[in-house]
DNA sequence: TGAAAATACCCCCTTTAGGGGGATTGTATA
DNA sequence: TATACAATCCCCCTAAAGGGGGTATTTTCA
């Protein structure tokens, strides 16, 4: 008899988990060990010395501790276990930033009943895995020749990413901060937050502090 | 024997739906009859004539029609089945629009899996059921006084509406247009739309167009 | 019918944003 | 070790936003 796939659910709404446990559990070779309802309690899980999960199926908004903190916990300290994201956004720039944090799998929630199963077991023999509407997105991004979507500009792809420093500028003029209390927040000179928000309209390709407000919402930085 | 009370789940993430479905089908009073991953699917479902459900399980958030749509068509053609919304918002303002709209509960989703059975039940006995997060916040509305949850201001509230033209300039605004671009493209003089753009500062209680903007991405006015 | 509100325009003035350069550190990494 | 890039600051200049007034129609509606 084949050895099981034990796997461990995050995520914070319990009838998610609920729904996540009742389709994994009609696999033979997998089960379910435990869930926990935030990040905290991930954190809590993969330090327990009884854990013997092998996956770990998280979502990105939890309280307490999001999902990308959790990644970066588990980066940190070299965690063994395998990450599959299981999300709500089907947005390559998200993917992209999940798996430069580390996982293994990214899945959405719209078409989880369908991929987890295979998700799970492909994570677990080691390979990446990730819910076929992303995957043409993916491979694009991969092998560098974008096939556009009819209809629709890849708007994210082109953009070049934003430094901590670009982010920080980008959340505080989305709190209506004017670029002088931009710097007396942030302990910089004027000059310096105009050479940020300089940047930021040349990589988010925006006109004025408009599309950078755009940006932010639809992205989610605020 | 007691006759069964039939329920229909609508949700955009089929996973979600699972764990209802799991969760609902452990009552042996209680059965699911069909789901729906989009409002247009729960619209034709409930234009169906075999359709014999009694109580719809409703995300707000959903494609191509949404949970806010669905319920405002369901008023407009009163539509007998008794909605039960299932949301992430624990937001009292979103309750307050659901139940406006005739929505006879609201459930959210951290607690779904404990108070989705007897949500069910009550609203089929002509019961309203709020899960017990939002019942306190509920009852000092519906007696008239609000007990402020401090530091928050009713914001809406007290903001003075908008003339079509200030809103066809905000919406100008928000897709990046300056002011002689507003000038021009609604034919008026520059003077005119920087009139427009301080009734709005005015209006909206904000410092700056940043404000204007995530003002009508809040309310949806782009 | 009369007051209020919406629409449209004007003035002056200050502050802020944005365009286009350039420079210096320090760190990471190929 | 060379190079790239983030982070920090500077200059000059123009364009745009915003603050504070004012005026004249027209529309709405109690």
């Amino acid at each position: 008899m084949k050895e099981k796939i034990y796997v461990h659910v995050a995520d914070d709404h319990k009838i998610l988990i609920e729904g996540i446990i009742a389709v994994i559990n009609t696999d033979e070779d997998i089960e379910t060990i435990g869930y926990s309802l935030n990040g905290k309690e991930v954190i809590d899980w993969v330090n327990n010395k009884d854990n013997k999960a092998d996956v770990l199926i998280l979502d990105i908004t939890m309280p307490v501790l999001d999902g990308i903190e959790v990644l970066t916990y588990f980066q940190q300290r070299n965690i063994k276990q395998k990450v599959i994201i299981l999300s709500s956004y089907d947005d390559v720039k998200i993917v992209q930033e999940m798996l430069s944090l580390g996982c293994r799998g990214y899945i959405t929630k719209n078409n989880a009943g369908e991929h987890i199963i295979e998700g799970i077991k492909a994570v677990h023999r080691g390979e990446q895995y990730f819910s076929s509407d992303l995957h043409k997105d993916l491979i694009n991004i991969l092998s560098g020749h974008k096939v556009v979507p009819e209809g629709e500009m890849p708007e994210d792809k082109l953009l070049e990413e934003l430094t901590e420093r670009e982010l920080k500028v980008l959340k505080l003029i989305s709190k209506e901060f004017n670029t002088t209390e931009i710097a007396n927040t942030l302990n910089l000179a004027t000059s310096t937050v105009k050479t940020y928000r300089k940047s930021l309209l040349r990589k988010l390709k925006v006109k004025n502090v408009v599309g950078l407000v755009m940006y932010a919402m639809k992205h989610k930085i605020i």
